[in-house]
DNA sequence: TTGAAAATAAACCAATCGGTCTTATTTTTA
DNA sequence: TAAAAATAAGACCGATTGGTTTATTTTCAA
């Protein structure tokens, strides 16, 4: 069971991480979470020693939210291609109907941290990181149990896979419609048959 | 010539742009912009209106830059695919030496103002659309002059460009390297000669 | 050379920023 | 059920926010 402090502790990340996500860490106040939680000042600084750690709390929940819906989504497949397939599935409207308000965490604090919050731009790297190192497997997988031919370079073709779609939900929320995204999708999908073997 | 007004706008603008790009509309102060141009208050405010006026401009002259130093390679070229090769080549190693402080403003600036800043929001979406009309036209070109395949959709492809060049810059900005960003570069380079005419 | 206009510095403003601290209340434990 | 501990409210703090005003200096044409 959740202590009382782990339960307010949970609420505040809840309703802080779409602000942050949405607004970006400097232009999220402190007033903005006062207002989102209903709490006043004390009811946060007893849980938190600031906004950095909020922040960063925040930032971790949007992103685990992402990694665990697209494993959901994942799981559910059997073949390599059909669980790569799933999450380009899950994109599909991302635009639209995000996992959470504001869009991909990792693109957002990538772009909102990179250049003055060096705490959240180490994390997001690492989440980066994390994200291609799974999608690297799920690759390589499929090379090794010969769902595809072996001269396809996982950790290569896990990063286009990736940067595709970050380039794809930018374009797609700058226009205010899914229609690039949904080309990328596409475009993808055709290079994952085009490794598969003969 | 220019008057002394418009020298003195001009300064705070190339000074200020790189600021406004690099830490996005919130984070930058008019302090920020006092220490970066030496000038006082009154010479910023009888100059200019408000912050938000500079920040356009400053988006304007980001945007502006890199729009002349694209057209500046591309002039350089005859046919559509060394044009389009040029363009590949101003983004190899974008990420380690921009065009501007802070990368791309097209992307940093739709991130920054998607969900906050209708005003720099609305100015984004119009130059991106801008640059998509272009790339289309060179496509187009490339096709109505037997350069490339007349099945080559042009509009598609110019988005499907621009994204992917969009994600990799991404990706190489919040890993540290250009490793991402050059392989995108390496696949659009291939899949512009793959609509050449046979 | 002069006088009006343009440009500037810097004091000043109210509002908001993130954060602290005391006090009251609620929750837990004995 | 009472004492102890955890928790939250909200007044308060100095610093900083974007912006205004006023007095002074600079610029340039007549």
């Amino acid at each position: 069971m959740l202590t009382k402090a782990e339960k307010t502790r949970k609420f505040i990340i809840e309703r802080s991480a779409p602000i942050f996500n949405r607004k970006g860490y400097a232009a999220t106040s402190m007033a903005d979470i006062l207002e989102a939680t209903g709490l006043a000042k004390g009811g946060i600084y007893g849980n938190f020693n600031n906004k950095d750690e909020i922040a960063l709390e925040a930032f971790e929940y949007s992103y685990t939210k992402l990694k665990e819906d697209l494993q959901f989504k994942i799981k559910q497949q059997k073949t390599t291609v059909d669980k790569l397939n799933s999450i380009l599935d899950f994109y599909h409207n991302y635009s639209i109907k995000p996992h959470i308000d504001g869009g991909c965490p990792l693109m957002n604090t990538a772009i909102d941290a990179d250049d003055n919050i060096p705490f959240l731009k180490k994390r997001a790297k690492e989440a980066l990181e994390e994200m291609l190192g799974s999608l690297r497997k799920m690759i390589q997988y499929g090379v090794d149990f010969k769902e595809f031919r072996k001269d396809i370079d996982a950790t290569r073709e896990a990063e286009l896979f990736f940067a595709k779609i970050e380039g794809g939900i930018m374009m797609a929320k700058l226009m205010d419609s899914p229609k690039t995204l949904n080309y990328i999708l596409d475009e993808i999908k055709i290079s994952i048959n085009s490794w598969k073997r003969a």
